[in-house]
DNA sequence: CTGAATCCCTGCCGATACTG
DNA sequence: CAGTATCGGCAGGGATTCAG
């Protein structure tokens, strides 16, 4: 029963729903369980070569040149925890590691774009 | 011109946007940009607060408890840094500061919501 | 009332070196 | 090739204290 002064139109998860009255950063959040799925340096940058499909270990590494092989795994082991990619290692020689998105990772697609989207269309305040 | 096996519609930001090449996260990718923007604990919880209307300091100290003087002032001179909050003073005591979205501070009310409605939606893997 | 200054502690990032 | 182990540096977060 907030009062609703702004005129919001009660969308499904913010700011009218009542999970949004969560007041401290717990995990049991939704945004906070996005924010955490995506923290970390790179870990963007490595989602979106993931969307353009399937990548190796070593296709990722040449994507991401400055991406140092100990950052780049712990990315991906990240991810992997969160439920956003899936690991198939494939048996032979040379050892391969192939990564792909979980159905969930793709959905991070419309994430990404909004987070794009954003930081698109800023206006920059003056450094002052 | 890279090929699209996956079938993207060429959307406006990712992954087929030239600017989409970024390889490595600096300041000039729009997602960068915007995490920069969100970065920090507590940071969503203030602009969802703001979302709702203009606060005071101490209506945003009321709805967030648990959080320190300290880190509420940093959290607000970092967003009115970015160009999300307007502050405005008002004289006479006791002294008030108002806290307010700017356009673009309002604009991340849908950049939220994608970022709620992923986690909501999420399956959490096992944690084994 | 609304912050700014300080201090400590933790966790992340990167480099290097080493294993299956 | 695909990681893991370890270490150092540094920035972030919280508590406390002080100022306008």
């Amino acid at each position: 029963m907030t009062h609703q002064t702004v005129g919001h139109p009660a969308r499904p998860g913010l700011p009218d729903d009542p999970h949004a009255d969560v007041n401290a950063p717990t995990s049991s959040c939704p945004v906070e369980i996005t924010l955490t799925a995506l923290r970390g340096r790179w870990t963007t940058l490595v989602i979106r070569e993931l969307l353009r499909g399937d990548r190796t270990f070593t296709e990722l590494r040449a994507a991401l040149p400055a991406l140092s092989d100990k950052v780049l795994s712990d990315r991906l082991a990240h991810l992997t925890r969160a439920g956003v990619l899936d690991r198939h290692r494939r048996s032979g020689w040379p050892p391969r590691t192939h990564y792909s998105l979980t159905p969930d990772g793709h959905r991070l697609g419309p994430v990404l774009q909004a987070l794009w989207d954003w930081g698109a269309g800023h206006r920059p305040p003056p450094p002052a």
